[in-house]
DNA sequence: AAGTGGTCTAGACCACTGG
DNA sequence: CAGTGGTCTAGACCACTTA
């Protein structure tokens, strides 16, 4: 006889799923409680709920107290992305970072930017427009929009040296933020800024950031023709 | 006296991300190891774990055995994307659903799609072009090829009646798979698919998935004008 | 070689929620 | 109100990694 090993939350895992994706338990059906499954593989309970958790944040099913576990009936593509700050995203692909301050100045917010920071009483904000470039080349205009109310040191900080993107990373961690993409085409103004044709069409990333309920900054970014954003899973 | 509660993970990991927040711990520090930290908080080693867990993931700290905890020096914007099967979609905004199959054929599949799949030695597949609607409205268009190796029930399938979206992903469930968002215009097919004008600026959400390393499908989502990517945290 | 995070166990109690 | 998942504990051992 051959004594059992340990097993591990992931063989456990790779159990269900493989259940799961053989059709043995098909979607909306109901799993056994995991004290059973514990049992039936010989492990502990706890080894199934880490198996479960992971398989429930991958999307694949549905745990409730009382209501037990559940194959989902309708799968979503899970991705999780990674937006690093641009000087990163460059030179991670071997490229050589520029930055170049084009504006900068103090403004009353338009209400379309107002809307996106939900609720703030703050109408006057630093409008900061910045150009990064990857090898000399325009990679993205950043138009943003920085609270003074929450972030006063940046009165004081010399954004042709430094990007705001970064001196913000670095000195205002968020607490919550919100993420959307979409696509445009260029403009006049941005299509000067990125020396690209007008009509053009580009992948917007637009990024509002909280501290707590403190509005911190809103940024466009408006990436330069053939960006793409990658999830790796 | 007020006696001591017992500390949930989710206090010990505020209490842990207070202390990057507020600078106790830098980007760079190294933090305590999670026994000292349990000990200082009075707590079990492993809800101190599952706390950092919870950072890590977050991408707020970095662990490594032996080398133990640190505040990240870079800090990326990590954030989880849902992308749900069309008509739920559409259904969850209230939207009346509709599809409509434009084109099913067997054909080669061109070079660029064979790189998508990275190894594949199959060289036809099927084609299917379809039109995704809201509300009566062109709302996404599908350019798709599956391959029929990999899964040959499609052949089968009645694509008028039901979308190879759906089908697929009740059907054939995928182990991996890889996505990326990037901005077009319009040429004069999608144009006229879309009722939208040639030159429109557009996103494009591209996934390929695979079973194990064989191949399943490829599909281009060519979002109508308008159509935003969306994360919430 | 030793230090630190990762995992597993067995058991207890809690919290949510569906029947 | 009872069933099921969620969490906490204390302790042990493992696995990776760096000093």
């Amino acid at each position: 006889m051959i004594r059992d090993e340990r097993l591990s939350w992931k063989e456990v895992r790779d159990q269900i799923r493989a259940g799961i994706l053989n059709r043995t338990y098909a979607p909306g059906d109901k799993l056994p409680r995991d004290a059973d499954i514990a049992e039936t593989l010989g492990c502990a309970r706890s080894t199934v709920q880490r198996a479960m958790r992971d398989l429930s944040d991958a999307g694949l099913v549905e745990r409730k107290r009382k209501g037990g576990t559940h194959v989902r009936t309708d799968p979503v593509t899970r991705a999780t992305l990674d937006i690093p700050i641009t000087r990163r995203e460059v030179e991670k692909r071997g490229g050589v970072y520029g930055y170049q301050l084009i504006d900068q100045s103090l403004g009353v917010i338009p209400h379309e930017v107002a809307r996106k920071f939900e609720q703030t009483e703050t109408t006057e904000m630093m409008r900061v427009q910045a150009l990064h470039l990857a090898d000399h080349k325009p990679h993205i205009f950043e138009d943003r929009w920085i609270c003074t109310d929450t972030v006063p040191e940046i009165l004081n900080v010399d954004l042709s040296r430094e990007s705001a993107n970064e001196w913000l990373v670095r000195n205002k961690p968020y607490t919550r933020f919100d993420l959307r993409f979409y696509a445009i085409s260029a403009d006049a103004e941005i299509a000067e800024c990125l020396k690209i044709e007008r009509g053009s069409p580009l992948l917007v990333i637009e990024r509002t950031t909280w501290i707590g309920t403190a509005a911190i900054t809103l940024v466009k970014a408006y990436t330069a023709p053939g960006y793409e954003i990658l999830t790796s899973n």
